[in-house]
DNA sequence: TATGAATGAGGTTTCATTCAT
DNA sequence: TATGAATGAAACCTCATTCAT
């Protein structure tokens, strides 16, 4: 079948400039539309599998374009992931330290949150593309270490303290590795990550069965 | 035809079969060997950046011999998820039945067995691939849920059950989802999927607080 | 923007539609360029042994250049073909309708066109290729059958018909198969695809005595 | 999917001597077997898409066990093209040479047997192939020529002479060329061999127009 | 900045052919 | 003679990337 663009360019001159304030208005958002696009792109097909072209097509632009903004697909990922590192879990530093209430209360606060974020789309996807790919993008794996899973086991690891502290929890509970505290968070983001499609899984009572099990667990 | 070319042929009959022998024993492990090189490979570069190349020159042959044994590279990850599911869980069976002591040291075996699992270079692999192009098999996405996650999650239940019937677990375990019960095996195996390059795991350590956390929030 | 920025597009815009028509003209030409070298390479080599790296260098562009253009080897030979079907025998029509002279002369229109189709490279390569692959390409078969065997039989059924209404020719004459009135046609052509390397075929002789045969044959 | 040998080879001894007799006395067979093997394979495939192992298959036997018997593809196609040649009308010439009758009844005789051959499968399929790849067989095209398109119209030149000898033909018909003369059964051989999917054609109906049109033609 | 056109590099797959037994 | 196994060579096709405009 001959591929012959099928795009009329029969437009006239005027056509083009209403075109190019279009694209003006829009030039300053072209790295983020791009992000978007790729995103979708990565999450329907995998990194591996994601072309340039379809990214660009989800864009509507030229394929030739998305070089303007970014070096390559490996950049495109990098500045994806970047993106969305930006202070996630910020806005919980105040509200923890303003909080004087019961830590069981905050416990609870941060587990939301967690759950949140394993339901997001795009958390998902990033982290399939480490998972596939983490052997060429060491410094995205280390970058996501440190800036999610540290970060989240940090702010659960003062919450325990502080209880601990405020006898609302046995001792043995700061003894425990963090992971195991917040595994059903990741247990979940995973399961959404591999088998979503195949056996769906009911956000909620994970998170209520997660509080009641880990909380009998520690409390005093 | 004469005497003596009868007693030829029956001692080539004998050399036949001996060479067949050598001849098939050496096919025989053909596919083997090249399901190890896929291995190796998979793991090493994933499965989109893997090339068949690559893993006719682990398996020591040409390119087109890994064509005689598998369609193609889908086939390959097919029967490397094939070969790795051949009752993983079948010995625990006769053991659980058999056994007549408490739940919680039932709860242990289950658990040591399922990390051992989760430990297992080969599953993370062949997850790590499942969560890189699940889209593009669906049907091993299916495979692996129903054959090992299930499955999983089936011996768990029933020593749930047996625990709670003997009044060793509380009531309010039976009805917690099993996947926040063995959360944190799954967890790690996320967790090497992911940031074993970046941050290592000890998985004595984690048994250990999974159990007791587990056994806390279950026991009565 | 300002008036100068203005005044700039403008000139632009003139500028950019003239290199626009000549980029245009240039990829408008590629398609038939592709088209001309498929040929080319088809009338050489077959169509199964022809390659697309044959018909790019032909063309002189990179091998990925004709996917540009032209899905796979199939869609370049079906291109190919319907290209050559553009209305060949239109013109024919009107002129047969228009004349009213004896229908003698009229067959020998007809008889003079019928050769030099068949005395056409082209026409002899399009054929030889769905004599060869025929099975791969039902589609074309059909198409060729039915805008260039069909049409030809019918305007010379029409003829004859005129003839025998007219009394110039023999009533059983509209009876006949067509197929054996323009059989020296296409026994030229079949000629032409096999054997002209070995036996030449001297087409007006072969006219001169298809006319003399046949009208012989049919005239009153 | 592994393509491990679905044949079952565990067989003994004895069984692979009576094996081994039947392939002894189908030994001398061999060649012509094949031959029919090829026959079928380019029938269906035509010969650029036939390969050794659809031939081997079709004739039970290895891929390898061609090259016994036959060099390459191409040498099969040469003795299948060969064996074809055999005398096709050596009988034609005493039951010619015989006849005292008159010269219409040789002239159908000869068609008779010319559409015979028009309408058999194997000489459908060796034409097939000379026109695809002639360029790589000339001298099968040769061969052909010689042994059957001349032969053949060597036959209807001498019933043309003698029916001119006779009185029988008009002068003109011995300087008409003959392939005008046997252009339908051409035509025929040529339809089938590109058209038969697609319109089929009636052989007696294409016979009797043939037989009238040319012996009304050049009957004196 | 934006793009259409072009391409080099690299992977997949097929198959005629060889070889040891 | 017969074969199962293996392979080199060559074709197809895709896609990230460059370039001229």
């Amino acid at each position: 079948m001959t591929l012959v663009s099928l795009r009329d360019r029969d437009k006239n001159c005027e056509m083009q400039m209403k075109t190019e304030k279009r694209r003006r208005r829009r030039k300053d958002a072209r790295p983020s539309e791009l992000l978007d696009a790729a995103l979708a792109e990565f999450a329907e097909r995998g990194f591996g599998n994601a072309t340039i072209d379809g990214i660009a097509r989800r864009a509507d632009v030229a394929r030739a374009t998305v070089y303007l903004y970014f070096a390559d697909k490996d950049a495109l990922f990098d500045a994806l992931m970047r993106r969305r590192l930006t202070d996630p879990l910020e806005q919980l530093d105040s509200a923890f330290n303003s909080y004087d209430g019961d830590s069981e209360t905050l416990l609870k606060m941060l587990f939301i949150k967690l759950y949140e974020d394993a339901g997001d789309e795009e958390a998902v996807t990033v982290l399939r593309v480490l998972a596939a790919e983490g052997n060429r993008f060491p410094h995205l794996v280390q970058l996501h270490h440190d800036r999610v899973m540290r970060v989240g086991m940090g702010y659960l690891q003062k919450i325990i303290a502080r209880g601990v502290a405020r006898g609302e929890f046995a001792a043995h509970a700061a003894e425990t590795d963090m992971r195991v505290l917040i595994a059903p968070a990741i247990m979940t983001l995973f399961w959404r990550m591999v088998f979503s499609k195949v056996a769906d899984i009911d956000q909620e009572k994970i998170i209520e069965g997660h509080l009641r099990v880990v909380l009998d667990g520690i409390r005093k």
